[in-house]
DNA sequence: TGCCAGGATGATG
DNA sequence: CATCATCATGGC
């Protein structure tokens, strides 16, 4: 059971398991965390800045209230799963087996919906330090100033106002208008990410297809990493190659009880073994 | 200048 | 449904 206790500069939360802060947040399915000069890390979500450490005995430390640890954080770092369990049954696989012993626990983080759309939209032929410097300027252009200096991931109903134009200084080049449309239909439709999370797979990824700009990967990492499907393993063209070399017969079959999951290590196991 | 980056799209077999 | 040319931006 999760325990949270409160200290005189923050949150210490214990018994939930182990997180690489590290992988985690610098594995690719979020954008808005940086790591400071002594390793400590800070980043947004929900309209909330933190900043989160790991101590030497494990415990995981936030400048946060109780409140929000409770009901931003817990979620968002997805501590109330038990990782354990997971990690036994990848760890059938001597590949994923050595990336767990070697880059440590991955969490599979519960982000806002439409930020890790519009993120992922933007992430299209992108590398992930442009990627980044993009949302950067998208919510200091358009975000709620939360502390000083940090901005909250612009809200859809805002983005919809305005013209591929308007969003020119980000630079996010030719998904602008993907970036425009999509929050347009996402305004018009408040009930959009619920119905998907309520909806098959197949029907969800069908759904989120129909936007210009989304395609299977965008869909699919919108899906595992902001709805809660466990089960895609998106289309990545890295975690692909990876599969292809590592997996040339198929998966493993323990890969089934957390593909999201799993589909992360495939990426480090191929980079462990000395792959790009 | 040329090439690439953690795709999308539409047209073909 | 698998493949393939084409698209299109900014950074290095």
């Amino acid at each position: 059971m999760i325990k949270i206790r409160e200290t005189k500069s923050g949150i210490a939360v214990t018994d939930f398991g182990e997180i690489s802060l590290d992988i985690t947040l610098d594995c690719g399915q979020c954008f808005r965390w940086n790591q400071n000069d002594i390793g400590d890390w800070s980043g947004t979500a929900y309209e909330r800045h933190v900043r989160v450490k790991k101590t030497a005995d494990g415990l995981l430390f936030l400048n946060s209230s109780v409140e929000d640890v409770k009901k931003i954080w817990i979620p968002y770092f997805d501590l109330d799963r038990d990782y354990f369990k997971y990690l036994q049954i990848l760890r059938a696989d001597k590949n994923v087996c050595e990336a767990i012993e070697k880059y440590g626990t991955i969490r599979i983080l519960s982000q806002e919906p439409w930020e890790t759309l519009c993120s992922f939209i933007i992430s299209a032929c992108n590398n992930i330090p442009r990627i980044k410097m993009i949302i950067e300027k998208y919510c200091r252009l358009l975000g709620r100033e939360l502390d000083g200096g940090v901005f909250a991931f612009p809200r859809a109903a805002d983005t919809a106002l305005l013209s591929p134009a308007g969003l020119a200084p980000i630079g996010a080049g030719f998904r602008a208008p993907y970036i425009i449309s999509a929050a347009r239909a996402v305004e018009a439709d408040g009930g959009l990410f619920d119905r998907l999370k309520s909806e098959g797979e197949t029907e969800a990824r069908r759904e989120l297809m129909t936007f210009r700009g989304v395609g299977k990967k965008v869909a699919e990492c919108t899906m595992l990493f902001s709805l809660g499907f466990d089960t895609v393993f998106p289309t990545d063209t890295h975690i692909i190659q990876a599969a292809a070399e590592l997996y040339p017969d198929g998966y493993p079959e323990c890969f089934s009880a957390f593909p999201g999951l799993a589909q992360q290590y495939v990426f480090y196991a191929h980079m462990n073994k000395g792959g790009k």
